[in-house]
DNA sequence: GGACACATGTAATACGTTACATGATTTT
DNA sequence: AAAATCATGTAACGTATTACATGTGTCC
């Protein structure tokens, strides 16, 4: 397998962390994670363990419950190094650059009625606030089991301070945009 | 054309901001971003372009510079509408949950040994305060001429807050993971 | 006039998405 | 028993990536 995609990566760290696990399993968690940007869907994962397999970096394991068969699939040794391979040795200034599919859409909301401006940064804030919500619901259930997994909590705390600069963001560009005062 | 993806979007926007253009230049525009998250080779660019113009989004006009010839292209009234219409029909939960590929990574950081950790955590300290002198550059550029393109600054400024923000928190990190107090 | 960047593509490949299909288990 | 959900896939499709190919303008 040549190189390890950005889906691929994350699928290995899953199953690393929760092994042995069956396919809809990992499809649960990527689905379950707040603010998901992959659909992970059964077209997607399937295949995608498919190939894991095939490239020995997890291996399967029967199971059965009642009459159904499946496949439980933990981290093999060349997996594990695999993985760590990922995390290093991925190009460190494409990481450090994040997509932001609103700031993209900001950037060219000229074209835009001033009216449709206003309605498309008040819809932008709004979302970005029932983020918000939820990503500080999430950081509270994490900080209450912090000790058992003080990693959950911080990568929380990532999106939560993410969100929130997003948030100050946006009401930035509305202040210029949409004028100083506005009163209603 | 059934739905415009992320980077079809982007150039129609890129087209519409700096009509008329050569692909060329749409190109280099995308190259010569800030943390560019978009390879934007000319495997992508070329017949995006073309698929833009079939669905009469954009329109070619014939230029000619000496010898060579080529197209520029410049929105239509349809492209236009068709760019506000992706602006604001986007799924609003999917534009507010962005993949930060340091976070995710930094999820599945256990499976490296405790100096790999160190020694990741570094490295994207290090490269997020390259991407913040890149912006914080780039925020002083757009500033001085931010009466005429006052949205060029905001997106900047966007581009600024997260990586701040970003950095505040992989310090979080370095300091829950690799202890609290570390004297060297 | 040779080297190098400019400018425009094409080909092979691979990956993720949506939509569809199917059987098992649980719920009502 | 019907309906809904669980669980595992397959097929078609489109699109972005890498690598390659080719000719033009400019620089020294």
């Amino acid at each position: 397998m040549r190189k390890l995609s950005e889906l691929e990566g994350a699928a290995l760290g899953i199953i690393a962390r929760a092994q042995p696990v069956t396919p809809y399993q990992v499809r649960k968690i990527f689905a379950q994670s707040p603010n998901p940007h992959w659909s992970a869907s059964a077209g997607s994962i399937y295949p995608l363990i498919k190939r894991l397999e095939e490239a020995h970096f997890v291996s399967a394991e029967e199971h059965a419950t009642g009459e159904r068969f499946g496949q439980k699939y933990a981290l093999t040794k060349t997996g594990r190094k695999r993985l760590r391979h990922w995390i290093l040795g991925g190009d460190h200034v494409k990481l450090v650059g994040l997509p932001d599919l609103v700031r993209i859409r900001v950037a060219m909301m000229l074209v835009l009625s001033a009216d449709e401006q206003r309605q498309f940064l008040t819809a932008m804030e709004q979302k970005l606030l029932e983020a918000l919500a939820i990503t500080r619901a999430d950081v509270t259930l994490k900080a209450a089991e912090k000790d058992r997994d003080p990693l959950s909590l911080l990568i929380s705390r990532g999106a939560l301070l993410q969100t929130e600069a997003r948030l100050v963001w946006i009401r930035e560009v509305q202040a210029v945009m949409l004028g100083p005062r506005r009163p209603d």
